[in-house]
DNA sequence: TCAATATATGAATAACTGTTCATATATTAG
DNA sequence: CTAATATATGAACAGTTATTCATATATTGA
């Protein structure tokens, strides 16, 4: 494998990227991130709880699914820092951890030139 | 499984998500384009393409690893439009596919407390 | 046309992940 | 304390996926 005929700028960019790449935790930690919304299960959860906070009872009446498969899903969502749960009385309330996980659906969605 | 003490709130929240949860397929791109960046191996190639257009070249110098594992993960990317293709030559350049992608990862950068 | 180079790809394997089922824990009402 | 309810969790299975190896395709120069 050798080098393109755009060896300058590519090469560049190359050394600026190995520079620049963040360590190997960050990206871990990130593709993480990605990775516990990557699953249409998680994502109806996450659609659901934008309209506020809810417990397992009414988010497995949004989104459907048996109480089980969604507790094992919140509790990934809630490990990887995308929702934040309070206990209430017999309850759990889940809610969204902060703007940011609106934020990057609607960034997905936008990318996709899909309406939400 | 019965309702909670926050019933109302709650059942309202419920029936705003039912009403407006996007359609099933909408849920599925959604989850693989994020399914696209949820791996570490990936990730590195996107944030290395954000110092500009490389060749295939270039990509595997700025992320290490084989040649082989690289091209599969770039097919993957290309086939979720995360990035483009664009043959020169003998070798084809890959960018990223839109400004959204590096505003996904600032927003998730910013999420973690890390900086990137 | 032939050799060299850049990139892509099919198959196989190993590791990972989502769901289900059964059961455990925690809270409240009586 | 006991029964009922809400939620969580461990184990197991099925489906998915990343990497490697070998090889194929495509482009260029001679």
């Amino acid at each position: 494998m050798k080098a393109c005929n755009h060896e300058e700028e590519h090469a560049r960019a190359a050394e600026q990227a190995v520079r620049n790449m963040p360590d190997e935790e960050s990206i871990a930690r990130v593709a993480a991130s990605f990775k516990a919304i990557s699953e249409p299960s998680r994502l109806k959860i996450l659609f659901a709880l934008r309209h506020g906070e809810m417990c397992v009872y009414h988010i497995v009446e949004a989104v459907g699914g048996t109480q089980s498969a969604v507790s094992h899903q919140l509790r990934l969502l809630k490990a990887a820092g995308i929702v934040k749960a309070r206990r209430d009385g017999q309850n759990i309330a889940y809610s969204l951890a902060d703007g940011h996980v609106v934020a990057v659906l609607e960034l997905a969605c936008a990318h996709l030139h899909c309406k939400i």
